[in-house]
RNA sequence: GCGCCCGUAGCUCAGAUGGAUAGAGCAACAGCCUUCUAAGCUGUGGGCCGCAGGUUCGAGUCCUGCCGGGCGUACCA
């Protein structure tokens, strides 16, 4: 970037003046293009604490400040204190040929080497397929995971499987009834029972294996249970495949409790002071831990309720030595992570390890009104459904191209336009476009030259341009660290517009000898940010449209 | 009632750690292809950044209180 040019000046600058600065200097782009490249408000920032007026800090930090001539052309203090940069194009140059000299590593960081992430999304209960609305978390999840991977972390990519509790008995339950009304279609479905077809087919295929032919009761729900179960995981597993999504690990929750860390779990609570029998059930003593209210971990009838699994699977998830462990949840999960947090810490455990993306729900538009989905209506808008209507590519990139806090309107009618109204186009035509004049440069006997004379790039789109390539491995640490991954979308967004303004202005093939090399060079590079960064998202990077 | 999230252009949304005249897409209007993909580019119009206080040299951004919407507030997950 460039503030490579001037940061340790100014560090230098500060120092001579008497001033330690600890931060990081802080630098923007100036809205207007008469206040040069480069800004920074340090020394209004910091005028206060040394009791000085900012104009009079900025100069005396000018006057100090030893800069390369080569690279900076001008300095000048505007405003209330800001020092604006002005580059030469031979900075700009200088840019570009590190992320030449990058190569593979171009927008990689190396900020989490040596750590471990879990990345914890989907987790959705295996009652039936992957709705519509899931894939939120399917995208912001695998998508902040690769977002880790980019910045050099060992990723792993978990998805908590719900096998146990309630909801599955409700399913096998579903599934009984389905089975029995083959005979007698006049029983009554389980009002709050799963009520999609299939639940039908699931019946129907065990009817026509004769799966539960003199099986008891309690063992014909055993079987339709693992049925379900089965079905469910596959076509789980089936819809991620096809969203470019693969997990590391399938963590089942009943392995919590025949491995015994649930009872763990309770036993050290309970000896911490912290759990006590009421009413025939277990609580969770949470007001001792600063919460609201006390909560049930063990119902009276034995069976514990989600908070104590979950409290479970995150110590486990914890002591399996992660640096970080980031859980990605609907905002109608809201109210379990504090209890959550609040028992793996009382376990002992840091729960600063723990970072949590909450993301808000989803409403499908088209034709300007509201498509109401219910799973348990039979009216059931499936992943497959959606990913079917509007392809992989949109579907990822719409649902990722918003902040998680923010609650989504997907445009069904917007998403299945192909063409320049749709967003995800719009990059992926970027890419294209280049994809194409590299390979009319080859028809033409001319290949990307990594050693191309880059001296004649100094047109002010190129220039641009650059400036915004070179922010690449920034907006790839930022975006992990602040766990935004919308941030890149809109970074690619501002890329590809760039890319498209410079073809426009600047001819590539036959601009002369040197410069078609080097703009040849400068499309290239881009085309790797474009790739690169649509692979993060989940999105083809398509050779041609 | 309480907790969390959100209120920015007609619509959908961006707005780095507080900075200079608040941005983009869509929609509307007007231009640009005998030349590398017009799925593109350029221009015009469009705003009490929910309201009211506060902190600050400076607030869309931070604090408080309202108003409006969402999600929670289970011996469901």
């Amino acid at each position: 970037m460039l503030n490579s040019f001037v940061e340790s000046e100014l560090q230098a600058a500060l120092i001579n003046a008497g001033i330690t600065f600890a931060d990081p200097i802080p630098f923007e782009k100036p809205r207007q293009s008469g206040h040069g490249h480069l800004s920074t408000t340090v020394c209004m920032s910091l005028a206060k604490a040394q009791k000085v007026n900012p104009r009079t800090l900025a100069e005396s930090v000018v006057a100090a400040l030893k800069l390369d001539s080569r690279f900076v052309s001008d300095v000048q203090i505007a405003g209330p204190g800001f020092i604006n940069f002005t580059f030469t194009p031979l900075a700009f140059q200088s840019l570009l040929a590190d992320m030449v000299s990058a190569g593979s590593a171009l927008g990689k960081s190396t900020i989490g080497v040596g750590k471990k992430v879990n990345v914890e999304y989907v987790s959705a209960n295996p009652t039936g397929p992957l709705h519509a609305g899931h894939g939120r978390n399917c995208a912001i999840g695998d998508s902040v995971a690769n977002l880790y991977a980019s910045c050099g972390y060992e990723v792993t990519r978990e998805y908590y499987f719900n096998n146990a509790g309630n909801q599955m008995n409700l399913l096998a339950e579903s599934i009984s009834v389905r089975y029995k009304q083959i005979e007698n279609p006049e029983l009554p479905f389980p009002e709050n029972g799963y009520k999609g077809d299939y639940i039908i087919q699931i019946a129907q295929e065990l009817n026509s294996q004769k799966a539960l032919v003199g099986k008891s009761q309690e063992e014909a729900l055993q079987i339709g249970r693992q049925a379900g179960e089965d079905w469910c995981f596959t076509s789980i597993k089936k819809t991620l495949q096809s969203l470019r999504i693969s997990h590391d690990v399938f963590f089942n929750e009943d392995t919590l409790y025949s491995t015994g860390v649930v009872s763990k779990t309770v036993e050290q609570l309970r000896n911490a002071g912290l759990a006590y029998e009421k009413d025939g059930a277990t609580w969770f003593a949470l007001t001792k831990l600063g919460g609201q209210q006390d909560k049930v971990i063990i119902k009276s009838t034995g069976e514990p309720t989600y908070r104590l699994p979950d409290i479970a699977y995150h110590r486990n998830k914890l002591e399996r030595g992660f640096d970080v462990v980031v859980d990605v949840f609907g905002s109608d999960h809201i109210a379990t992570i504090p209890d959550v947090l609040s028992g793996v810490q009382a376990l002992g455990l840091d729960t600063s390890k723990v970072r949590v993306i909450i993301h808000q729900m989803v409403t499908f538009f088209e034709n300007g009104e509201i498509v109401k989905f219910s799973k348990r209506s039979g009216n059931t808008y499936t992943l497959d459904d959606l990913i079917e209507e509007v392809g992989v590519d949109v579907v990822r990139f719409f649902f990722i191209m918003r902040t998680a806090g923010t609650h989504l309107e997907f445009d069904l009618n917007l998403a299945k336009e192909e063409g320049d109204k749709n967003p995800v186009f719009y990059l992926q035509y970027a890419h294209a476009r280049i994809s194409s004049v590299v390979a009319k440069a080859f028809d033409k006997g001319l290949s990307v030259t990594e050693t191309a004379d880059l001296s004649v790039l100094e047109h002010e789109k190129e220039l641009l341009l650059i400036d915004l390539l070179s922010r690449v491995k920034h907006t790839v640490e930022r975006a992990c660290e602040s766990l935004e991954p919308h941030t890149l979308a809109e970074y690619l967004r501002e890329v590809a517009a760039a890319y498209h303004v410079f073809y426009h202005d600047c001819r590539i093939l036959d601009s002369g000898e040197e410069l078609e090399k080097a703009r040849l060079l400068l499309a290239e590079i881009t085309r790797r940010v474009l790739n690169n960064g649509l692979a993060i998202l989940g999105v083809s990077a398509p050779q041609k449209m």
